[in-house]
DNA sequence: GGCGACTATTAATAGTCGAG
DNA sequence: CTCGACTATTAATAGTCGCC
């Protein structure tokens, strides 16, 4: 468990005070506390929210699990991950019925509207896009896209009422916007329309969110990843 | 981004055929690929949902994020974890409506058992509990415990029902295992009393999930971490 | 079969610089 | 201010052993 031994910033550290010069490249090992600076906390943010996406994707592939992350930011800004999909691993803490219950709100069938609009079928396609990822930022090794394997993640951001205090209207897209392999992302234009969908929908559960419509989750596989502001 | 260079493990790798001898100790690039043996891959899965959890956790105090993660293993145990909590972390996703719902299943103020039962009030305990598990581990650091923090982390293992496959009755644990740094993990006894009321409330959501009765989220943080069987 | 511990390695990332 | 690269380092972990 990394054993914790000590890093060579602490072996020797009684260089920061003579000389301005900045004897610092490479990782240093930081406190596990609030980051202060608030641009030195986005920065982290980010990056760890990508590494977390990223192990999650690879904890998926490798054991065969499902597994779903949300984050949100101190802004109030929301990202979503998960393997095979987001909801449906939902559906099994809240007992299957989340999924019903966003059904019954207002929108029929999200999910459908989902695999309709901006994913085709796919099935494995964690698996292969995290392998194919890997691979290319490697060198350019051979893709083996066996199967029609369609990786989707969504990234909607948008400004959508977001007063908060900063504008964050920059969007930070994370790993899944490296080269893609296949032809993922392709309907990216198609996210607008998802957006406003999405919203839709989550102003309808919030008014009204009664009646049981425990529709069968869909037996393809996908992931989603979202991105929505509060 | 790694830059994935190319392992040890490539550079020079033909020495897998002449003498058996195990010429692989330490770490070893792995494929992203669904990993085959069983055993391997239970594995594999502990560890790295251990890893998971880890860096949400850090996330979380890092840059004052929120963020709920929840896994799924192939045998279809559940694990949640979410910090300052996993449903209100939820709740985001859902409109605030998650947590509502839960309580308008049949128990009345699931947060209040949460806290009351097993929990103290709490603010910045992942703050100091990650910071103190990593000072701990280094050596046996000062561990500055301001403020009553308890940071707790349920770990609900039952058989429940758990005739998938295997047993799977030994439960893994993970680092919020290690020595416990303030008296956390005191009531640790306690969790039989959630645990029961946990699947109680589990049922009663699957059974009737009609009313609403919009619980005001705590403002206290704390964090949960769950393990249902399915 | 499952876990905990150990160790050599790989993978993640903190700090910085540079562009827009 | 935000994002992307780069690099030295730290942190995570794959494979093994040893004890249940």
């Amino acid at each position: 468990m990394a054993k914790t031994k000590i890093p060579k910033s602490e072996i020797a550290d009684n260089n920061n005070t003579s000389d301005g010069k900045k004897g610092s490249k490479g990782r240093r090992r930081i406190e596990i506390k609030r980051i202060e600076e608030k641009n030195k906390r986005h920065v982290t943010f980010s990056k760890r929210k990508k590494g977390i996406f990223n192990k999650a994707a690879e904890l998926s592939v490798l054991s065969g699990a499902e597994i779903a992350t949300m984050v949100v930011s101190s802004n109030g800004k929301v990202f979503c991950f998960g393997t095979p999909n987001y909801d449906t691993v939902i559906d099994r803490y809240l007992g299957h019925h989340t999924a019903s219950l966003l059904a019954a709100a207002g929108q029929p069938d999200h999910r459908a509207l989902l695999h309709g609009k901006t994913m085709r079928s796919s099935n494995k396609q964690v698996e292969n896009y995290v392998e194919a990822t890997r691979h290319l930022e490697a060198e350019k090794i051979s893709f083996k896209g066996e199967e029609n394997n369609n990786y989707i993640n969504f990234v909607i951001n948008n400004n959508y009422n977001s007063d908060h205090e900063g504008r964050e209207g920059g969007c930070g897209y994370g790993w899944w916007e490296r080269p893609i392999p296949i032809g993922m992302m392709s309907s990216l234009k198609e996210l607008e329309e998802y957006k406003a969908a999405l919203y839709k929908l989550k102003h309808n559960v919030e008014v009204r969110t009664n009646q049981m419509i425990r529709g069968s989750a869909p037996s393809n596989y996908y992931s989603s990843l979202l991105v929505m502001g509060d």
